[in-house]
DNA sequence: AATACACGTAACCCGTCTTGTTACAGAAAG
DNA sequence: CTTTCTGTAACAAGACGGGTTACGTGTATT
């Protein structure tokens, strides 16, 4: 358990019920995650929230898609999950006496900050459909040297 | 504990030794960093080992700088700590066997490959004196105004 | 109504990683 | 030889993602 892969999980999720199975047990796509059933509805209950996939319960229920695939970006789902911190390193203390550590932590954020500023950026500029395309591509490519 | 402060933590007592005392003991730097004696020798390891500095033992014995502060950037101070992960999040597993898997993490790496260029990029370009100088003037404005 | 199915949630344990602490060995100066 | 240092190993604490169990609730089938 390193880094956290939620993000990660729920793209791919989110893109196996549009192109697989329109709706999904938690427990299928615990198995399909190499997870639990409980982790799952744990982890999309914030996509429910936000209102990008919706849920039954009782007999016959389960998840399914509530917005297309190119409505929802990268950072949707990164805010979805509760924005968790991107980087694993950062400055000790919040607010340092030592103006010596104020400079320190200063120049570190600005590099931080910058590389968050991208990161995000890249996440808004993605949409899950996006992803969902290059998996087609590659399927395709798969399929043609068969 | 949650983000590793060492990167922080290295720089400050790098320049700590420059402006303030050439010399100093573990003791002395744990106390000024609010932490403990062993941290301090830990940590510090790494930059010995890369030859940013340099300890002595016994009686009147401790540590100094062994390099101008000029001559070490961020990213030096980052690889002599042992180059911890700079992310927290990240993809579920190394080799996955699904297309979709695979494409989502693609995306994520690319992204997040990004974001690692920049910010150690940013870290070549700004060396501890660098960050000595900012606080030189943070410095100079705060007694200008007093 | 009874039953099976499936989500919702709390509670708890586990693995990993940074950090703090104790303990002890070795080296150098007085 | 004692004091003052570093060098390391060993272990505890705290945080956090993730896995597991347990139990409540709603819904379709019988
Ligand atoms: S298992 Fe369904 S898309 Fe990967
Ligand atoms: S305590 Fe010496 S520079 Fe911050």
């Amino acid at each position: 358990m390193r880094r956290d892969s939620r993000l990660s999980r729920m793209l791919h999720v989110l893109i196996h019920m549009d192109r697989h199975y329109k709706r999904a047990t938690s427990d299928t796509i615990a198995q399909m995650l190499g997870t639990n059933a409980v982790v799952v509805r744990r982890t999309m209950a914030g996509l429910r929230k936000q209102g990008y996939v919706h849920s039954e319960q009782g007999h016959g229920g389960g998840w399914e898609l509530a917005r297309a695939l190119t409505d929802i970006s990268l950072f949707d789902v990164y805010q979805a999950i509760g924005a968790p911190p991107l980087f694993a390193i950062g400055p000790s203390v919040e607010q340092p006496e030592c103006l010596v550590e104020q400079a320190v932590d200063a120049r570190l954020n600005d590099a931080l900050q910058e590389a968050e500023t991208l990161l995000l950026e890249r996440f808004r500029s993605v949409t899950v459909a996006d992803i969902a395309q290059d998996f087609d591509a590659c399927f395709a490519e798969h399929t043609h040297h068969a």
